[in-house]
DNA sequence: CAGTCTATGGCACTAAGTGCTACACTTTAG
DNA sequence: CTAAAGTGTAGCACTTAGTGCCATAGACTG
């Protein structure tokens, strides 16, 4: 379900990227764009991972929660598959599978 | 609205850093309790704030979108008031006020 | 002028996320 | 032995955040 802001987005990278190679040198600013290229791709998240990442960190749903700023029974829906996290939570738990908890405290 | 989570949260960690305290020496992995009162608290989020940090990072709302794996109407909607961050988006949106777009990335 | 990037705006729709409550299980304390 | 607290499951009613699509308009550039 996340196909168009995930298409129109490789889009934009890849059109600009063109673009920012044939210029060569350039301001750390306006880079931004080519940055999305460097964006790490967020994987799926199934209700086993999400436990995973979270005994991993040998945190309590209700622990778990408070990091992501999210209710406590919504982790357990996640966990038990009731609910999907998508966007924004689907992005902080790849960061937190990625970086650890630390990051997001 | 984020009363619950946020007391019920605040209640765990001040009931448990009193045992914490007591105990003394302890494991790190379980003192993730104790992690949760570092937490850098949440703060609203305006349109006036959330432009002023994406402009701050000079991204565009595509881009800035990207990072954040939401999509670029959302992004409009959110500067403009239409609709108002919360729970994980909250959260992604403070962490990068705090730390920058390149912690995201 | 054509093309691209930018942002706004609206509208229909889905399901993520909240809030609350009750239940069962385990561990710890008294 | 028993009370208390922390843990996770479960369900239900409800709200609204977030998606998707598309049409519009301004700015900038070759």
């Amino acid at each position: 379900m996340p196909s168009k802001h995930r298409s129109d987005a490789l889009a934009a990278i890849h059109e600009t990227a063109a673009d920012l190679h044939r210029v060569g040198g350039m301001d750390q600013k306006t880079m931004r764009k080519f940055d999305a290229l460097c964006l790490t791709p967020i994987q799926e998240m199934t209700p086993k991972k999400i436990r995973a990442l979270r005994t991993r960190e040998k945190a309590s749903q209700t622990v778990f929660a408070a990091y992501l700023n999210v209710t406590p029974s919504l982790v357990s829906k996640w966990e038990r598959g009731e609910k999907h996290p998508q966007g924004a939570s689907l992005k902080l738990l790849s960061l937190v599978d990625k970086k650890g908890l630390e990051v997001v405290a």
